[in-house]
DNA sequence: CAACGTTGTTTTTTCATTAGGATAACGCTC
DNA sequence: GAGCGTTATCCTAATGAAAAAACAACGTTG
């Protein structure tokens, strides 16, 4: 038997960030462009572009930087508060871990 | 901004056990009926079933002790292993929530 | 100035999960 | 044996999410 746990922030209900935008936005930091990042993760253009607006608009602020046409057709850039949001979650993340794992055993052990 | 989280507990990809379950069993112990405790939450007599039908097939044992026919037309018990898992679920929970949010406070306090 | 690959956006279609309705079986009471 | 309320089960409908398609706008490159 295993434990699943899933955490999202919010705000007045609308999904602000989790586990899937934050894997997105790193895939967006390593390639440099959102359409990319979405072939590379296996889902739509348009999916992962949703994802990152509603985050946006939820949040109030930008998390990438885009640039439309030049070079290579433009792509797009990680915003420092991106940058902070990643940092933040993947620190929170890695400790709930741990210690939801620690909890699962005290209580569950028997199972 | 808030932090959402959710537990369940899973065999195999299989769901066991939840927020949803729990409630629903806990509320079966009140009313001793799988079908009146289904109107007390609102959702049908065939989802409460399936809900307890699946955890219990994922689970490979019984939650429930029915009767049917009789004096009121039978109805529904817990059996000691539910028991024994919404106790376990609720200890579970009551501490990983605390734990959660004292996270949370630590790593998007400026947020 | 044409080509290219990206972003931005809307619309349509498909798909899976969930909710609900209908019905049979059951056993006590009257 | 009829009536009742429950459990058990199946089948259909509704909801919502995901995917896909389509197209305009953009700016650098050659």
């Amino acid at each position: 038997m295993e434990l699943e746990s899933k955490f999202r922030l919010t705000k007045e209900g609308e999904k602000i960030f989790g586990n899937g935008p934050c894997l997105l936005l790193e895939t967006v930091r390593k390639l440099g462009s959102l359409s990319k990042a979405a072939k590379e993760l296996n889902m739509s253009y348009s999916k992962a572009w949703s994802m990152i607006n509603r985050s946006e608009k939820a949040l109030g602020c930008l998390l990438i930087d885009t640039q439309i046409g030049g070079t290579g057709g433009g792509g797009s850039n990680l915003t420092p508060v991106a940058e902070y949001l990643i940092k933040a979650y993947r620190d929170f993340y890695k400790e709930a871990i741990y210690i939801l794992d620690v909890l699962y055993r005290k209580y569950f052990e028997g199972f």
